[in-house]
DNA sequence: TATGAATGAGATTTCATTCAT
DNA sequence: CATGAATGAAATCTCATTCAT
């Protein structure tokens, strides 16, 4: 009896045992036989839903980086106010939102960065989604502060926060989420303190 | 036509040829095949003069540290004057060292970033390395501002340094050093223009 | 054409290739290439059925070592009488049977009793049957003359039995059982006919 | 200043050296670079005085089987009386001789034996002395016994004499040359009893 | 004479993928 | 829909041998 609508829970299973897996033993050790193992399944379904490894590796760095869209998204969703400091604090909180900064999200985002650089395809991925960051920051800060120094403000709050979570992946006791963010919201409050007085200009 | 004192030309030779095949291709396929092309020798030598694959990597890993640490001693060895701001300057400096930043040590570097997290070895290289950058930062920082601030600052200057590197790794066109320097000095101008008028205490 | 439940006939399928190669070309030279091919299948699954080289070559010497045991075995649950002579005769008959006589079982044999010298694993599967063999020898032995006298008595035929088969394997013609049954019968009779006299003691 | 004359010294080294490789870890192990170390040169010396590994295993059996032969020839020279049991006495104590018998020796010899199954010149020089061993405790037999039973016991005492030897060196502690020997005369001694009423015949 | 350098063949093992059931 | 069987390519490592010095 060939249970009906079973793609959906099993890609949802196989990428959520991807990222344990890779969590687990790296990138590198992370097989298909692994994968399949964590997600109670065998080996040759994952071709079959994904049309190979590859295949599986691209959905799961798409299903983080969509998480963390969705995260920021929320929180900008149900701001109360409009101004440049709120959205961008809401950037920086859905960035280091809890279920991106827990062990498995957090390794696998690092293991696919590296990983990325000789993958056209995670590439692409990559791109999109930094170019997004960097115009949404880069907005923001336009509207407080002239082009050239909103650019580098949103190249420095964007390293800052690339910065912070690389350093949280190493560390054996993990991403202090805490720390962490009131890193970045003092150094946006540097940066933007620096202009408040001189609208766009 | 062998010679004899080989050894350490030929430790040189596939050390830097493993950066160049990881540069080209990543670390996952950086085969021992492919590194010994580069370096213009057989496969088996590596085994010969590095134990195996796992030695060649360490001492690669090894080597781009300890390029590292030279490019930071040798610009504070010359420092005309002793202020923290001059230190950290020269730690700034050093990491966006050309050497440091070009092609094929930047992504090596961040390749083993990546890897360290599962192989033990690497990771106590990268934490050694790791402390050391951040003692040096908090050592300064320490000179004009109370403890616990120069904690923060030091964490958030480390953040910014290798958040920096990671997104210039990460880039098509590679780090742009001489912007990064920029965006770095700047953080660093902030976090010191906070304490100047407080001394240590 | 893949079907369900191969695993078993796989196995035995690979020991019996195992023994026919070594029976071939000896141990050093019995790859698990060369195995593959004695069976139909590819290299690779040999590591998939028993893990590995170590693991098929562990599996063959436990079935010779069964198949010896069994061999012995069936012939004492049948004999007619209780006599120690019946019982050490059977066990003569056991070790000088047909199956463990034919060429590949008995050059697997003699390889792996060189190569158990050096690995533990084969040691002590080794000596658990050798110990077996001598306990059986003297148990009966003890039966008809003195413990001391019993123990050289089982030494001495283990001895015999075991010189018999050495140089039935080195001969290009291969073990004559006859001849070798002979032997070993006769020296058992001198040995139970110096002590039908004295009784246990 | 080359040395001349080393030509025999350096044979003379590398054969113990393999002796020596091959009690330790095994013939599958005794790698040439082993061989070298344990004798102090280079590898690459093997293939100079020995034409290659194989010159080198040749030489060393060679060597084993002539220190058997001349340890029994000795034995034979200064024999008292010329009777049988005296001869065959004397060849039972060569092939238990203190040399032969300790570890090194055995092990090497045991390694050989297995070896020699597949590599024809080991089996021509096995089979001579063999054939040797053979002729002379017939010889022996028969001038006491018909030539059938001398056959079978000349073929029963090589048996136990190279099944002592054999069980020896499997075990841990080594062969117990004192027990062998005694074991070895005690069946001579049944075998010369059955016979020593009927000459000839 | 002897060495250390270097090679290349070969062996084992891993792994993604395919396929019949 | 799902599995377990099986393959074959690729990767690492070992090792005997050759060679220039």
């Amino acid at each position: 009896m060939p249970k009906i609508g079973m793609e959906p829970i099993r890609r949802q299973q196989l990428i959520h045992a991807t990222m344990t897996a890779i969590d687990e033993v790296g990138l590198a050790e992370a097989t298909v036989l692994r994968i399949a193992r964590h997600a109670g399944v065998s080996a040759g379904i994952i071709s079959h839903y994904f049309g190979g490894k590859d295949g599986l590796l691209e959905a799961t760095m798409r299903q983080i980086l969509t998480d963390l869209s969705e995260a920021v998204a929320a929180r900008r969703r149900v701001l109360s106010e409009d101004s440049p400091r709120a959205h961008i604090g809401a950037i920086i909180e859905g960035n280091f939102d809890r279920t991106q900064v827990t062990g498995p999200a957090a390794k696998t985002w690092l293991a696919f960065w590296a990983s990325s650089m000789h993958k056209p395809m995670l590439q692409r991925l990559q791109n999109v989604n930094d170019r997004r960051l960097y115009a949404n920051l880069c907005y923001q800060f336009r509207r407080v502060m002239p082009r050239a120094q909103a650019r580098n403000a949103a190249r420095g709050l964007a390293a800052m926060i690339d910065g912070l979570w690389l350093r949280g992946a190493l560390t054996p006791e993990g991403l202090d989420a805490e720390q962490a963010r009131t890193l970045a919201h003092a150094y946006l409050d540097q940066l933007l303190s620096q202009t408040s007085a001189q609208p766009t200009a």
